[in-house]
DNA sequence: ATAGAATGTCAAGTATATTTTACTTACTGT
DNA sequence: ACAGTAAGTAAAATATACTTGACATTCTAT
């Protein structure tokens, strides 16, 4: 329920392995929404998900869940 | 309740900073309770109370949370 | 333009993380 | 031996992660 930021990492990690939501909710034990909801921000995953999420797509707690994800409108610079 | 493996990373780091497990679970917004379950590997913390531990302690999700913990009697060679 | 898949979202339920209170067991130092 | 603090444990209550089912939307491709 509290918005925590998109997680746009999950989503790139997943294009490059080209899978999908539901691919990998299933590969992890989860459940689709669950997947979308994690991606969304919607909530915050246990660390034991974490570590199945990181695992099934080859990267490290750090480079999926390190810093929390900027909210879109910030960070612009030109 | 399924047990996880104690986290004696936790534990060190909290050495090296000589904190107490209350002064941490403070730190962190938690319960000494659920601090102590944490190390105790009872359960299972949410990703956003590990970051918040991390920050404290100054180390990365992948230095105290990285692998699953051993259990004791493993891993012991001569 | 249509069909099919991938994604986003909602409501109601279940499982489990976290709190509170409280008791016990070390570990200090005096 | 005693007092105080740190750590381990448990039961009952609350908050929230996660499931299931269903529907809406966006993205492809034909």
């Amino acid at each position: 329920m509290i918005p925590i930021g998109r997680n746009l990492k999950i989503k790139a990690a997943r294009a490059e392995r080209d899978m999908t939501q539901k691919a990998l909710a299933e590969a992890v034990g989860v459940s689709r929404q669950t997947m979308n909801a994690i991606e969304q921000g919607d909530y915050n995953p246990t660390i034991r998900l974490c570590r199945a999420i990181c695992k099934v797509l080859g990267k490290s707690l750090d480079e999926l869940f390190g810093e929390e994800e900027e909210h879109e409108e910030s960070k612009i610079q030109y």
